[in-house]
RNA sequence: GCCGCUUUAGCUCAGCUGGUAGAGCACCUCAUUCGUAAUGAGGGGGUCACAGGUUCGAGUCCUGUAAGCGGCACCA
């Protein structure tokens, strides 16, 4: 006998083998009929599953959202049933459920086409329609590589031979078609419904290595209904209308041309958007002790080999020979030049911890494929930074960096995706006692941040582990930004020491560290997050100053010379349009102020302010809305110094310089 | 780098089975001076990504190259 544990906390016992269909059975017809999966402890099971203990049970019907994850998985199995019957010779490999969706990898060595989807998709909902029965064999190992080397799955056979010894292999029957899978399964085709739709084609490597073939990766997406799939469909539409490439180009902030692939030309309103961004980290920097260096672009290419980033990088390196015979290199990061200012005289443990920072820009030669707007690029800029520092204050300066890194996410809006531990991997200089002691601090201090870390196996860099801060695009892709690397190599290669309380010469550790990472990456991520409709602050546009007729020009040009006087960012519009068209316009610009002056204000020395997203007008006088536009205007880590009460004179001062 | 797709005016796109290029917006000119989301008329603008090929004839068909897009791999 087993024990059930329903969720309303009633307990029943069973017979040892029952399924989820017998409990479900025992309770009423309706729900047998509804139901299709089980939960038990927490594990999901199919339903026609002997229950193989007792514990806490939950039936599941389609529309829980637990279930969500099986109907996807169940909808790329009849996706690669439908393929087979369509395309017969190709192999089937892996076919998970992702976010949104879920993807089948194929090995077939004719190319699918973007026409083959929609027939792929017809012959899935008559899958649907065969309602095919789905149930679960356990099979012999070597039956199952038998059998999938008969049939031709040698990708099959391949997964059935590396499962660990003494797992049980489980085939699932749907119709007349079967897969090696892990399940769970819904009892039948019928379950997956119909609100999917297959969204694109990709290649993939087997098993994610590109030494391996390359298969034919097909997407799809999948709903528990219609409406939740058109909501989808209709969230990637509005997404897709704040993508940073767009935005760049309709508010002319930046552009890409062949000739610079993967080199952004930053526009003027682009780049005044860059340097508020990087002013304002600065000062956030500065005010946490950090130092301000600049060092060489191109340096030689010896300095690269002793850094070991020659050994590691050299191929994504820019490199140079002269015509002295020099081998030279353009920096990819900054790292080993601000060891040679940190090298260059002796250092005292007086100094320590020393944080230098540089913003100077980097060039890495990024592979093609993996180019993609600002959010990867060849030519970037970090808010980089490293800190020298005894072993002792690594902790308390890692949680100050994470600290710092929450303050300036939550004056920039932005949210984290996730935070990760990048750990050890295979190519790594160092002994593993001092990973093992590198990986638990860095999670300590993330910790004592109060920001709950992921381990990821293998992902940390050659020198070191490092924490990463993921921030997600307006579709959903996260992408790395800012970054914590704790580093006992560079120090070492590159021999840098200072002398202790001891009299004696010691190794300081090196914490690279960014908060926005890429500026460029940073800003893509920023345009998509406020979909250009940025903050006062941030606004490379400010305040656009309409005129209602030609009466008012030479007042509008007084005007913005007032607001400019004020700190602001100011354009005029004295075009000879109609007011509504200007108003139009410069919302659509998403100007954050739109100042109308008309032949009223000009007489009355005001004007009449327009708010992004709001259709009110709000008129003051000409002094009133300087004074008030300004003071909104400074950035969030000034702003306490300028309403606050004490230390204030920088504050107008501050906005000023942002500008 | 790999797989698939795309590339026509500044932008968004149309151009059927090959017959010598079109719209809207933008831009320029003129008229209009109009109080909060598009005033009207006129005009200029294209080596149809680039290089070959097939053809009497190529934006259209074929091949190659480049860039872009979607993935994969890579990401100090």
């Amino acid at each position: 006998m087993i024990e059930l544990v329903f969720p309303d906390g009633s307990k029943r016992e069973f017979e040892s083998g029952a399924t989820g269909r017998d409990v479900a059975a025992s309770i009423s017809k309706s729900l047998e009929k509804r139901s299709v999966l089980v939960k038990l402890d927490g594990a999901l099971l199919d339903l026609d599953r002997p229950l193989p203990k007792g514990g806490a049970f939950e039936l599941l019907t389609r529309d829980s959202p637990a279930a969500l994850e099986t109907i996807r998985h169940d909808a790329s199995h009849v996706m690669a049933e439908a393929v087979q019957e369509l395309f017969p010779g190709t192999q089937v490999t892996i076919g998970p459920a992702i976010e949104d969706g879920f993807y089948y990898d194929f090995a077939r060595s004719e190319p699918f086409s973007l026409d083959d989807l929609p027939k792929i998709e017809q012959r899935m909902r008559e899958i649907v329609d065969r309602d095919e029965k789905i149930s679960r064999e356990v099979w012999a190992r070597e039956a199952a590589i038998e059998h999938f080397k008969s049939i031709g799955e040698d990708y099959k056979a391949e997964i059935v031979a590396d499962l660990p010894e003494g797992d049980e292999i489980s085939v699932y029957r749907q119709g007349a078609w079967k897969d090696l899978c892990l399940g769970p399964h819904l009892p039948s085709t019928k379950f997956v419904g119909k609100a999917f739709k297959l969204t694109k084609l990709a290649g993939a490597y087997w098993r994610g290595d590109h030494r391996n073939a390359q298969l034919q990766r097909i997407y799809g997406t999948a709903w528990a209904s219609d409406a939740d799939l058109e909501a989808y469909l209709l969230r990637i539409e509005e997404a897709e209308k704040r993508d940073h490439r767009r935005i760049g180009a309709t508010m002319d902030l930046f552009h890409i041309q062949e000739e610079g692939k993967g080199m952004i030309f930053w526009h003027p309103k682009g780049w005044t958007l860059y340097r508020t961004l990087q002013n304002y980290v600065r000062r956030r920097m500065e005010a946490e002790g950090y130092v301000e260096v600049k060092t060489p672009q191109v340096l030689d290419y010896s300095l690269w080999e002793q850094s070991g980033h020659a050994q590691k990088f050299g191929a994504n390196m820019f490199v140079c020979e002269t015509d002295e015979g020099e081998k030279l290199a353009l920096k990819p990061m900054n790292c080993p030049g601000h060891l040679q200012i940190f090298n260059h005289g002796q250092r005292s443990y007086r100094e320590l911890p020393m944080r230098m920072a540089e913003f100077d820009g980097l060039h890495r030669y990024e592979s093609s494929g993996s180019l993609h707007g600002l959010l990867r690029v060849r030519g970037l800029a970090q808010d980089d930074a490293h800190i020298f520092c005894r072993e002792d204050q690594i902790e308390a300066e890692s949680k100050a960096f994470v600290e710092l890194l929450q303050v300036i996410y939550r004056d920039l809006d932005v949210e984290l995706d996730s935070v990760k531990l990048a750990l050890r991997p295979d190519l790594r200089f160092g002994d593993d006692e001092i990973w093992t002691i590198a990986e638990d601090t860095l999670e300590r201090a993330a910790n004592a941040a109060g920001v709950k870390v992921e381990r990821l196996e293998n992902e940390g860099a050659f020198y070191g582990p490092k924490l990463e801060f993921h921030l997600r695009d307006a579709i959903g892709r996260t992408w790395q930004c800012g970054t914590l690397q704790l580093d006992y190599v560079l120090p070492e290669r590159m021999d840098a020491s200072y002398i202790a309380e001891d009299g004696q010469k010691h190794r300081p550790v090196m914490l690279h560290r960014a908060i926005l990472g890429s500026l460029e990456r940073f800003l893509g991520v920023l345009i998509e997050h406020y979909s250009g409709a940025f903050p006062l602050w941030l606004a490379p546009v400010q305040v656009v100053v309409a005129t209602i007729t030609s009466d008012a020009d030479e007042y509008a040009l007084k005007a913005v010379d007032v607001l400019r006087k004020a700190g602001l960012r100011v354009e005029s519009d004295l075009r000879n349009e109609k007011i509504n068209y200007k108003v139009r316009e410069h919302s659509l610009a998403k100007a954050p102020v739109i100042a109308v002056v008309g032949r009223r204000e000009a007489e009355l020395g005001q004007v009449a302010l327009r708010r992004f997203g709001s259709t009110g007008q709000e008129v003051v006088s000409l002094l009133e809305a300087a004074n008030m536009l300004a003071l909104e205007a400074v950035p969030p880590d000034l702003a306490v110094r300028a309403t606050g009460d004490q230390r204030s004179p920088h504050g107008v001062v501050g906005a000023m310089e942002a500008g």
